[in-house]
DNA sequence: TAAAAAAGACCCTTAAAGTCCGTTGTACTT
DNA sequence: AAGTACAACGGACTTTAAGGGTCTTTTTTA
């Protein structure tokens, strides 16, 4: 599956688990609303500056994000 | 420490162990040449999409690639 | 079941990611 | 001292990430 896919679904997990809104996320992260509906839906190719602020914001550490089923191999 | 920085001295790291040379894990990773120069020394903000290229090139899957004390927080 | 809130889609800038050319410095080899 | 391999650096260029405006659709909740 597609990098951009997985990293958006990883997000949008752990932002359910913290009951944020995808604008609250935005905020936090920093970037705009409708980024992170593309991101989550997989339509960006997100840089690692980004990301670090996204994950950041989900409140877990960067091996915690991507210690994952999908992103095991 | 900046998050670019640690991603390219973990990529350097990795690098090492295979004993390739800058020159040819660009030419596994599909990038530039002065791209992985860059980014070892922590100047490019990479996107997943060309990170995910780097971290198979070196043979690890990306919880391994995050799975580092730099990135546990 | 209507209104409000949240998410998604489309389109358009511009700031930055990523490429490509060359050059330079260093260390090792012959 | 010339030749080779590797890493670093710079400038110019092309492509795309990041951001934002606005509208539509879906989901939630009163």
């Amino acid at each position: 599956m597609d990098i951009k896919l997985k990293v958006g679904q990883r997000i949008k997990e752990l932002r359910k688990e913290l009951k944020l809104s995808q604008e609250s996320l935005a905020y936090k992260a920093e970037v705009d609303r409708t980024y992170v509906t593309d991101v989550e839906n997989g339509r960006r190719n997100v840089s690692v500056e980004i990301l670090e602020r996204l994950i950041k914001s989900l409140e877990v550490s960067i091996s915690e994000f991507f210690n994952s089923q999908e992103f095991t191999k």
